[in-house]
RNA sequence: GCCCUCAUCGUCUAUCGGUUAGGACAGGAGAUUCUCAAUCUUCAAAGCGGGGUUCGAUUCCCCGUGGGGGCACCA
């Protein structure tokens, strides 16, 4: 048996979004699931459309998202193979000789300085209302596909269809059709947009005298909001922009895996190793999934937490990088050293719901001229007796223990027995002194990661004001 | 308008004729707690409608309805 070969074929004319992504991962999925080939090919066949950031911007989608390409446009690792080029613009020749071999048997002709693909059958002409216009019909059977999702799906097409414009270039169902043969390729597996197009497409095989490969359409992803599928436009469609805001890619792998497939149980959060064992054609959804952001953040978050303190610490690190440029605090905390870095890090990594929480976040242990929010200021205090407190931790400060979390905790409580209060009087007042901010770490990892100095200083200073 | 396609909680989904229709996200309540999260417990929430087939339909068939896609010398 011949090995799978499967492709993705994006146009370099717009963002990279979630739809496309979907496609990619699922032709990537099902390729090492079979242990067969992925091939990348870049279909630019569109002049006018066709930008180089948007070329480069597929490339370096697909890498973040570590779907790696067999064959395909040679990029860092990727790439290679014998059926090359994979652009479109590059394979001129190959789709001449194709189109004369069409010529040459009478599947193909000429008219208005195209070139027309020919169905087989007896032609009549017939006033088409939707386009206002008269059309020649081709009395001819429909074409049956076996679609691997979607069982068997029957289609008529009765018009012949332009395959070279007056002006030579080869429109998309030739070249997808021509590459997809030229190239090998056993299984296509693309959005259900392209359902209706299959069926010239299977003619175009037949023209070619060339079985057609297998089919398996996959359902669309639907926007969150309002009606449609989800476009490039919409809110939350961009892969740049879960790049951009620090999201981690294997969870938007694995949540985006759970749209339109699932394991067959109630495993949700799973080792890509694990979906490319358990995926297979026949047990994706038959129906259009509508994208979900709170999900998505939740298998963030999920991944999250699961990262070891190396992993996550090098990952906050190359978030911090790549914002640095634009962010004080991003900037301050590449300055600091490595190992209060780590240490804040992993102070914040159980509390932060994404990546791009973190210069926020953590600002405060990076920047000694932090802002107080004057909101958080007023409402701490107003309640209880907050510059009290202040004074008896600022003066208990000198002596207590900074050894670890627990000494500092019973620390704080020794002195809140001794003045009849409890932990809890001092904790709002006091991060609001060392932090300026409502929220945040436990006030005792605070306090020991910033250390006794740093505290002493920023406890002082709130008296001040 | 024509063609194709789909249909279980608000959302993603399980069920492959017989279940108290399960899980997850989101939402409500509670627990925990030094804030905020997280976490744990818990509540509410679904088979689009109408016909069949069958002892029995969410499940199979048909018709409606609704959603989605397509109908170019775009891809």
């Amino acid at each position: 048996m011949s090995p799978v070969r499967v492709r993705f074929a994006p146009s370099p004319t717009g963002f990279f979004h979630i739809g496309s992504a979907r496609t990619a991962l699922f032709n990537w999925l099902y390729a090492r699931h079979m242990g067969g080939v992925f091939i990348l090919r870049i279909e630019d066949t569109d002049k006018e459309r066709n930008s180089d950031a948007f070329l480069n911007l597929i490339y370096a989608s697909l890498n973040w998202l570590g779907l790696n390409w067999d064959e395909g446009p040679k990029v860092g690792g990727n790439g290679g193979g014998d059926f090359g080029p994979y652009r479109q613009s590059e394979r001129g020749a190959v789709y001449k000789k194709y189109v004369d071999q069409l010529l040459a048997n009478g599947r193909a002709y000429e008219k208005d300085g195209a070139i027309w693909f020919k169905l087989l059958g007896d032609r009549y002409e017939v006033f088409d209302e939707h386009r206002k216009k008269t059309v020649t019909k081709v009395t001819l059977p429909p074409v049956v596909m076996a679609d691997a999702i979607r069982g068997r799906v029957e289609r008529l097409e009765d018009e012949d269809f332009v395959i070279v414009r007056s002006d030579g270039n080869p429109v998309f169902h030739l070249v997808n059709v021509v590459d997809d043969i030229a190239m090998q390729v056993t299984h296509i597996i693309r959005g259900e947009d392209h359902l209706s197009n299959t069926s010239k497409h299977v003619h175009l095989y037949d023209g070619f005298g060339v079985k057609p490969p297998a089919f398996a359409h996959i359902p669309l992803i639907l926007k969150q909001n309002g009606p449609g599928k989800m476009s490039k436009r919409d809110q939350g469609a961009l892969i740049e922009e879960y790049q951009r805001r620090g999201y981690l890619p294997e969870a938007l792998v694995n949540f985006l895996c759970l749209l339109g497939w699932n394991p067959g149980d109630d495993r949700e959060k799973m080792p890509i190793e694990e979906i490319i064992r358990l995926f297979d054609l026949p047990s994706v959804n038959q129906s259009n999934a509508r994208f979900d952001d709170k999900k998505l953040a939740h298998m963030n978050l999920g991944y999250l937490l699961a990262l070891t303190p190396d992993d996550f610490v090098g990952r906050a690190r190359a978030y911090f990088s790549r914002v640095g440029v634009s962010g004080v605090a991003a900037a301050l905390a590449l300055a600091a050293s490595a190992d209060y870095f780590r240490e804040v890090m992993l102070l914040c990594q159980p509390k932060i719901k994404g990546m791009d929480e973190l210069p926020t976040y953590s600002g405060y242990f990076f920047n000694d001229d932090f802002e107080i929010d004057p909101k958080v200021r007023e409402k701490v205090l107003g309640k209880g007796d907050p510059l009290a407190c202040w004074q008896e931790l600022l003066a208990a400060l000198p002596t207590l223990d900074f050894s670890s979390d627990l000494a500092i905790e019973d620390g704080i409580k020794a002195l809140a027995l001794s003045r009849g209060r409890g932990f809890g009087d001092y904790q709002p007042v006091a991060r609001l002194a060392v932090s300026g901010m409502a929220a945040g770490p436990s006030i005792t990892g605070m306090f020991r990661v910033l250390g006794r100095d740093r505290v002493m200083v920023r406890m002082s200073r709130f008296g001040a004001v």
